[in-house]
RNA sequence: GCCGCUGUGGCGAAAUGGCAGACGCAACGGACUUAAAAUCCGUUGGGCUUAACGGCCCGUGCCGGUUCGAGUCCGGCCAGCGGUACCA
């Protein structure tokens, strides 16, 4: 195939200007203290969610964000504001260590060509990165400061009157150990076998890994846990003032899950009632149709309620149960099952004895284990009634109605069950209350008879912390006598043991215990040999971009002042990633920038102000990008083809940001052509075939006409920015220069008002094209990149005639040209007299006109 | 099942309640060229009508409502995509 004509040199423009770029620091950010650091002017922070160097290198749709932020750092750098746009690697992780057991090459060998590789493509599309920030979450340097802030977690508690974290030296109580952040326990965890490790609830989808899809089974392991679920009220509530999509916002709002209800103690037992047993609920409001009780099969409780007579079957159930894995029970969710326990409880609002059963629908992580059951006004138990033939009685009806003759106190199943909200019926303490009412009034009888209380529960988990991975960070932790104590600070960075053999070994121990030198610690401890999860690198990386060469702190105070504090809400201002972060990343973040900031060491309560979620491209096809459709795009591919600004121009110009659309190679082209005529609006090629300045540049004013182009041009780019509508930005750009193409004589001012707005979008041609114009006309000092942003003037915008519609009962009937100020009156009339109005108004009564100034005039005529 | 998002030309898409389809792709016609590519100029939602200028009707997933006027607001459906799933 014969090379392709170039449309413009591109291929020689863009690697003069990115070495340049890089020669010249152009975008380095300096920090507050720094020489050149200029503090009157605002700061912007604008981050991308940094990615994993996978072996695959970047497709096409890293960039989409990317490309966004990097219009915004440009934009921002224009409009005189200090820009801190990082970039860096969120290196630890799965693929990398699975690879190294597949080849037996080491993972940090592995990410450091990934990195390599991902850095070229980054830095040939022309991001304007401070690439002095650079991090990675595997470097020691980096790490140091993941494994502090653990320690600092680790040696906190949340003191439930200051919500707050606290040091655990504040802590009065005998066991600190039981109330620290970061704590040790047997659980039941999401053991997969396949990958060998122990994943987070987060990371285990429909019963199978996230990566990979391996089956997850559930074991009980001492494990490291993040106490998270402390934070979820203030997780709640401090999420509403941000400038998050609304279903971001919701999405982290159900994966916290808050509900508010009671929890009511139930007098339960064998033969007596000696024992007791609490279960939370949303409807205190029913408790009168509370006709059984169901505890999780796994509910310890279930040991004292069960009868001899039905311990074996109850052993039996609880053992089916056991070995079943998370996905068959969530399968077989749709047939109940469970079965009776011989025990019995006291519903405390009328002393009704009821009996106990176990069943699997009931989960032993959410609430109490256990629940009051109320077949009329509950879907699941209904089914589990009706199945089980237990009594159904209807609590609430759909309208008042007396207590007095009214229903037998346990009625037959009436075969319906509904949970809609409605008036308390059968229910002497509350009957003819509206539920929200009998639900109040519920709660205080519990409280003043010492049977319940008001309480709020969250579906949120504590976070699992530990993996069983070489790749990771290691805990700075010791074990001494069956006890864990903290690594002191000065033993930071713990680094993982040089190991060979990085495999998994299949029992849960994890990989770091085969260093045998490493574990040793001093005399009878050993060392921690877990890792954290890949989450824990990425929870602060934004605070180390404020300054990352820190060897004392995390983050230098002043540093983290100006960048992450501000008089304004602060934080990072404008956040963009994939949707696929929208809980995990975005709510652990979250979690340890409060600890962080409750402990004194940050500036806000929040890290991200403004979070904004970049839509998936598709391949061509209109499928997910993916090896398996072969429809992958290679960002460098496009880039050799129509270089690294058609590349960006066109990943805005594919349609709104937050939307998924497909490639389209055609579209680029396009694109293409568009910046190619920039190029020959000022550019035309000699007999020599070089390109030279054009014949058709001129100092001189602009047309009225051209001067109103220019203008609306410079409002809507500068609009269409602030609003991330790159793509209408774009088409507006190519507005101005269909306009002027047509002009013999095309005026310098507006071209050099034309490339300041392109350089965000296409920084290399706008950069070649400013120098270029430089050489021959007075005016252009400095790179493109070192100007003003230009203002729009709305004088020039006005025209002054304006063309306005005339409809008849809503319909475009005619058009007429009139001078702008024109009086409401007169363009009445002028509308009312026109032949096709006459025409078509004619034997009908003219009801009504509305005028609209400059707009329109509606005749309504019946 | 529940929650959320999205439905507009052949395609990607525009449109503070006021001319639906800006801008781009594709297609078609023309100029330039020996020719092609590239470039430049033009046409392009569908239908009917006119010799022509032009004129008329229909059209933003479906049904209804509010309004002088609805792609836009409200109510009810349908479809596609995403999330979630016994959370008491």
């Amino acid at each position: 195939m014969s090379e392709r004509r170039k449309p413009y040199p591109f291929d020689q423009l863009e690697p003069k200007w990115q070495t340049l770029w890089d020669e010249r620091r152009a975008f380095r950010a300096p920090n507050p203290g720094e020489p050149d650091f200029d503090s009157t002017k605002p700061k912007f922070y604008v981050l991308d969610m940094f990615p994993y160097p996978s072996g695959a290198g970047l497709h096409v749709g890293h960039p989409e964000g990317y490309t966004a932020t990097d219009i915004i750092a440009r934009y921002k750098r224009l409009r005189g504001c200090n820009v801190l746009h990082p970039m860096g690697w969120d290196a630890f992780g799965l693929p990398a260590e699975q690879y190294a057991i597949k080849t037996g090459q080491h993972p940090s060998i592995t990410t450091r060509d990934n990195v390599a590789k991902f850095k070229t493509q980054l830095k040939r599309i022309g991001f304007s990165y401070d690439w002095e920030r650079e991090i990675s979450t595997a470097d020691p340097k980096y790490f140091r400061w993941t494994q502090w802030i653990f320690l600092q977690i680790y040696n906190s508690w949340f003191n439930p009157e200051t919500r707050r974290a606290e040091p655990i030296t504040s802590y009065t109580g005998d066991d600190p150990d039981s109330v620290r952040l970061a704590y040790v326990a047997e659980v039941a965890v999401n053991w997969c076998p396949e990958l060998g490790t122990v994943l987070a609830n987060e990371e285990v989808i429909d019963g199978k890994s996230e990566v990979g899809s391996f089956p997850v089974v559930k074991r009980p392991m001492r494990q490291w846990i993040l106490r998270i679920t402390a934070f979820a009220e203030r997780l709640i509530d401090e999420l509403e003032p941000l400038d998050w999509p609304t279903g971001i916002k919701l999405l982290q709002r159900n994966w916290i899950g808050r509900s508010e209800g009671a929890e009511v103690n139930f007098a339960a037992g064998v033969d007596d009632s000696s024992d007791n047993v609490t279960v939370f609920t949303t409807r205190p409001d029913t408790l009168y149709g509370a006709t059984y009780m169901v505890l999780a099969p796994e509910n310890p409780l279930v040991e004292r309620l069960t009868t001899a007579e039905q311990r074996p079957a109850v052993e039996q159930y609880r053992q089916q149960i056991a070995a079943k894995s998370d996905l068959e029970r969530t399968d077989l969710a749709k047939e109940k099952s469970g079965i009776f326990t011989g025990g019995f409880a006291m519903n405390p609002v009328n002393g009704e004895r009821i009996p106990i059963w176990i069943a699997d629908y009931v989960l032993m992580s959410y609430g109490t284990g256990a629940i009051m059951a109320v077949p009329a006004h509950d879907e699941r138990d209904f089914e589990f009634a009706q199945k089980f033939h237990l009594p159904i009685r209807e609590v609430v009806a759909a309208a008042p109605r007396s207590s007095e003759g009214g229903e037998a106190p346990c009625s037959l199943p009436p075969l319906v069950c509904t949970t809609d909200d409605g008036f308390a019926v059968n229910s002497p303490l509350i009957d003819g209350l509206p539920t929200a009412a009998a639900t109040s009034k519920m709660i205080e009888w519990l409280e003043q008879n010492a049977h319940g209380r008001r309480d709020v529960r969250y579906k949120l988990r504590d976070w699992l912390f530990s993996r069983q991975r070489y790749w990771g960070e290691p805990f700075p932790i010791v074990w001494r006598d069956g006890k864990h104590e903290a690594l002191p600070e000065s033993d930071l960075p713990l680094e993982p043991p040089p190991l060979d053999d990085f495999k998994p070994t299949g029992t849960g121990e994890p990989p770091l215990a085969k260093a045998k030198d490493w574990l040793r610690y001093s005399g009878a401890a050993s060392r921690e040999t877990n890792t954290m999860p890949q989450w824990a690198g990425s929870c602060w990386y934004y605070l180390r971009f404020c300054d990352p060469g820190n060897d004392e702190r995390l983050v230098g105070e002043a540093a983290e002042r100006y960048w992450m504090g501000g008089d304004q809400a602060g934080g990072v201002d404008l956040y963009i990633g994939g949707t696929e972060h929208a809980v995990l990343h975005l709510l652990y973040a979250r979690f340890w920038h409060k600890v962080l900031f409750d402990l004194g060491h940050l500036s806000k309560t929040e890290p991200f102000q403004r979070l904004v979620n970049q839509g998936m491209i598709l391949g061509e096809d209109g499928r997910k990008m993916s090896k398996r459709w072969g429809n992958v795009i290679d960002p460098l591919d496009v880039i050799a083809l129509y270089g690294a600004d058609a590349f960006r121009c066109y990943e805005m110009f594919m349609g709104p940001l937050e939307q998924m659309k497909p490639w389209s190679m055609k579209g680029v082209e396009g694109v293409s052509r568009f910046l190619a005529r920039v190029w020959r609006l000022m550019m035309e090629e000699n007999q020599a075939g070089d390109w030279i300045l054009s014949d058709h540049l001129q100092e001189i004013a602009l047309e009225k006409r051209q001067l109103r182009v220019m203008h609306a041009t410079i409002k809507k780019v500068t609009e269409d920015i602030e609003a991330l509508s790159f793509n209408t930005a774009i088409s507006q750009m190519m507005v101005f220069v269909n306009e002027f193409t047509g002009a013999a004589a095309r005026p310098v001012s507006a071209l050099r008002t034309l490339l300041i707005l392109l350089n965000p979008f296409a920084p290399h041609i706008s950069s070649e094209l400013w120098e270029a114009l430089a050489q021959k006309f007075p005016g252009g000092e400095g790179d493109v990149t070192q100007q003003d942003w230009p203002e729009h003037d709305p004088a020039h915008l006005i025209e002054d005639e304006v063309e306005i519609i005339i409809q008849i009962n809503g319909k475009l009937r005619d058009k007429i040209v009139v001078p702008l100020d024109i009086a409401e009156e007169d363009l009445k009339a002028l509308a009312l007299a026109r032949p096709k109005v006459i025409e078509l108004t004619a034997g009908k009564a003219i009801a009504k006109v509305v005028v609209v100034p400059k707009k329109l005039v509606n005749i309504v005529a019946r």
